[in-house]
DNA sequence: TTGTAAGCGTTATCAA
DNA sequence: TTGATAACGCTTACAA
């Protein structure tokens, strides 16, 4: 009973009574099980929840067993475009088909996903979506023996049976880069948050390395993890000066580095491309205006798509985990030219 | 029961079993109720939930009358970097209390709101945080009657009685309405979305108009209500081509329209600020890139307080509805020199 | 085609 | 300090 007067709510009692038959009938109505229901007892509930303006209540209908109609989004930060896009996309799948999106914000912070997990699961969520910081593996392999639908997005879990939604981050990363060795660049910079384990991370890093191995160019030292503005501002200048003697690029491994890289650029007067090129890992809409060559992900899709996934999974489907890899395409803008 | 095997939870019932109480002895230790508990009681019960690995429902909990634990927030859009940040700080409060976020999207369409609201009541939500398309004011009206505590956020419904959480925006926009006179400009359009009764969007258009009365310049005829590209285009034509004798700058109504408004300049190939000066409403993290200048408003407080406010109300006080009206910053960037 | 009654996991009331 | 028991609003065997 919140605030102060209480108003009670319309339950499938008052519309039994009202319609002068039993709560199972109305219950029937409500499920959509219309066929073992006569014509005229199937308007006269119609109509009596017109007028007594019923919702059924889907709180009820999850404690007795059946679903909840939530579905638990847990994402390291919301306000990170890409997440946002995941969530516009699970949001419009899920309304589609009548679920709410319980949406949780963990900073990459362990401890606190954890505590989401647990909070979903009071919940009773009837699913999990989820783009893990890899440190609460255990939790959810028991909520997964315990039949919670999950579905990964954006990283892995190494040795987890669960469903997954990502892109194909080596081949994007293989793309980039060799489309840079085309363009001529001969140093390479690539700056990432830090690793800690972050498959996503980890995944690009490698397949980076990989790609300048495999064109016989220099690798590792040019891989800067970083975080504050300080050792963006440390790692750009041990970059440019330690390769002022080519043509050189910055990749950028997700949006909120890039974001925070071209500010710094900006800051110290650099000026790009002719200082230095910039490639960054995420399509914001911002790229297009300052012009920048990026790999978009198709954010929205790996939302609807995780969704899709979930509700499979809830309906019983049986077949082996599938592990979904979406495109990436490469944005070509002015911030990398032949050089 | 989801999935295939069935695992069933562990209940309430278990631990009292498990311990060797009742039912009601293990709820009391749930609900903090420890003052009546006997010490030796209390550890036993402790150690019986570890062991079992023990988590309440909250949705039994919920259904029995006292609350869900669940707030719903339906904003216009998810995507805009506004409602983003607005979910953020609703999130991190929610999350401060033990609460979680159901996260609606509307699209600005009143029958999406509607089906959202109707839904969110089935979940029995304890508190509504909206954003509202303003055509579910009757709907709205009646949860409030009902007791729902609502918080409207952004925008007002007039006559409706809830509490408000929004910035000063005649104030706001007369700020910067005479910044950009005192810096030279006469000429000023300003630029919005479709009015369509939305209370921010008149507010702001309004205040705009009052600002150049003021100052004594002409007005009115420099409003443009804009959605589509080919609009956006041929305003800006129209605008341009009507006040090349003048120092002149577009206002942009809010971070949407900026991001268009700026593409189609970039691709028409007009510069900004030399042609025209710009200034945007809201301050997306890439104002800050290209140097626009802004008007900055606390999103992410504007989401606290919206919970924070809920929470007061769902704990009985009676005070009369509040307006919590946040200021906004002007940021000074390079798109709006003296001229 | 419809109804009865038990139960989902909690809390509230009343007794002990 | 503790416990029986009846709700909360719905679904689901099982009957009729």
């Amino acid at each position: 009973m919140r605030g102060k007067g209480t108003t009670k709510r319309v339950t499938i009692t008052d519309v039994a009574k009202a319609a002068g038959v039993s709560k199972t009938t109305v219950s029937r109505f409500i499920s959509g099980d219309i066929e073992s229901l006569a014509e005229d007892t199937f308007k006269r509930i119609a109509r009596t929840i017109e007028a007594l303006n019923y919702r059924p209540s889907k709180l009820a209908r999850g404690l007795k067993g059946r679903r909840s109609y939530l579905i638990g989004v847990v994402l390291a930060d919301i306000t990170n475009p890409y997440s946002t896009a995941i969530l516009r996309g699970a949001e419009d799948a899920c309304h589609k088909h009548g679920y709410n999106l319980l949406a949780c914000n963990t900073d990459n912070n362990p401890e606190k996903e954890r505590n989401y997990i647990l909070m979903l699961q009071s919940h009773h969520i009837d699913g999990l979506i989820i783009n893990t910081t890899g440190q609460n593996n255990t939790l959810l392999q028991t909520l997964s023996a315990e039949n919670l639908p999950i579905v990964l997005v954006d990283r892995e879990i190494p040795d987890f049976n669960a469903d997954m939604v990502t892109v194909n981050n080596r081949q994007a990363i293989a793309q980039a880069t060799q489309f840079l060795i085309h363009r001529g660049y001969k140093r390479i910079a690539y700056f990432t948050q830090p690793i800690r384990g972050i498959s996503t991370r980890t995944e690009r890093v490698q397949a980076f390395s990989a790609a300048l191995n495999e064109a016989g160019l220099a690798t590792n030292q040019d891989v800067y993890e970083v975080d504050s503005e300080e050792q963006i501002r440390s790692s750009i200048q041990r970059f440019l000066s330690s390769s002022e003697e080519h043509p050189r690029v910055i990749f950028a491994g997700n949006a909120v580095i890039l974001l925070k890289v071209v500010l710094e650029l900006q800051r110290q007067g650099i000026h790009v491309p002719r200082e230095v090129g910039i490639l960054g890992f995420d399509n914001p809409d911002w790229a297009e205006i300052v012009q920048i060559t990026t790999l978009a992900q198709p954010t929205y899709l790996i939302g609807v798509q995780a969704v899709e996934q979930l509700l499979k999974r809830m309906n019983g489907e049986e077949e082996p985990y599938q592990h979904i890899a979406l495109p990436v395409e490469l944005m070509v803008r002015g911030s990398t030219p032949n050089v």
